[in-house]
DNA sequence: CCTACCGATCGGTAGG
DNA sequence: CCTACCGATCGGTAGG
């Protein structure tokens, strides 16, 4: 006789709205174990249903992990514009410390939404929709600065898109880089937030005499 | 009765080195499916062998991973020395831009690599000592190229590892950006090659006025 | 939304 | 280095 252990866990979702628990519960396996421990039937325990419930909400493996992928892209936006905002910048300079601090905190702290983005098997051509969107959204809080400091003569002139794309090459280098070891990783928040400001100060200034 | 197909690839390793057989089978397992196709027991196949065999030259799965992430610093580090005299350049702002070309070259060539290397679980605590050396070896490519310009008087004066890690950030972040498909990847090498010049030029004269 | 089932794959080990 | 086996997990579907 096998004994039964409840594992439902206590406040699983209630009728709610399984879609979204469901998306609750990959970025929690996602977080905790990586992309390797991510699949419909973990999550559909994590969120108290049977393995096969979640097909009432998403047509495959795939779907769920584009959904993920979309909240990943919503997030980064969201921590990158409230960071700008707090920052209170207002010179091209500053903004753009201001959304590289950004995105590196967010980085650090939900390192499972950069690795489920940019190593899964999600590539640009069979992303639906929405999730294409979600991206291109972050990309233009970036590529907005970028435009309007060239404009106000903060930035030297240059194609708008090949600016972003070395703020952009650089911040998410730096991002994976704490996020994998390589580098040693600042112990703490503000010593994190300090080395993001003096790397992004390089490629403002220039690393050439 | 089962019809038997010859699944054992016509030039599949013979008694030589299987260990380095298995890694060359991971390695393509790797570049035609990505990380999630990777499996001991497929290797063992593409290598002409029993699924139990790969056990006697890798005590786990881990192992191997690690062993193919090994090849893959040495293949990047030969990249980036090749182009770097391949290039001439003697001055600071030009090996950079070599050595970046080199980088870039080799992520878009061999994708699979830094999936592996930055993507798995291969952290750098529990990374076996040998391929730590072979990452080290790669940063060390770079790092010395930083420290003769600085010393030479051709990059502004900072630390060393500072000015390496905004390097590295850049070139890393753009490799993956080419990679996941998230910039429209320049058709031809030759247009990839002129891109990364172009962004790498911004980092040694600055994006600011 | 559940139970029961399918075929497939996997890492790993025993025993030779 | 092989065969045979283990327990586990997975994506997905049928049928209710």
């Amino acid at each position: 006789m096998k004994i039964r252990v409840a594992q439902k866990p206590p406040d699983a979702y209630q009728h709610g709205d399984l879609r979204e628990a469901l998306i609750d519960a990959g970025v929690k396996l996602l977080t905790e174990g990586g992309l390797a421990q991510l699949s419909l039937r973990a999550a559909a325990q994590l969120a108290g249903v049977s393995h096969g419930a979640p097909y009432r909400h998403y047509r495959d493996k795939a779907a769920l992990v584009a959904a993920i992928a979309e909240r990943g892209f919503r997030t980064l936006t969201k921590a990158m514009r409230d960071e700008l905002e707090r920052s209170g910048a207002r010179k091209a300079g500053r903004k753009l410390t201001a959304l590289a601090v950004g995105y590196v905190a967010f980085a650090t702290a939900h390192p499972a939404y950069l690795q489920l983005i940019f190593g899964s098997g999600l590539s640009k051509e069979d992303a639906p929709e929405s999730l294409r969107a979600a991206g291109e959204e972050a990309y233009l809080v970036l590529r907005d600065v970028v435009e309007a400091g060239i404009r106000a003569g903060e930035l030297r002139k240059g194609d708008t898109d090949e600016v972003a794309l070395a703020c952009w090459s650089l911040v998410h280098g730096l991002s994976m880089l704490f996020i994998h070891g390589a580098v040693p990783k600042p112990e703490t928040a503000k010593l994190e937030r300090a080395l993001t400001e003096r790397v992004v100060l390089l490629l403002g200034e220039g690393i050439e005499v």
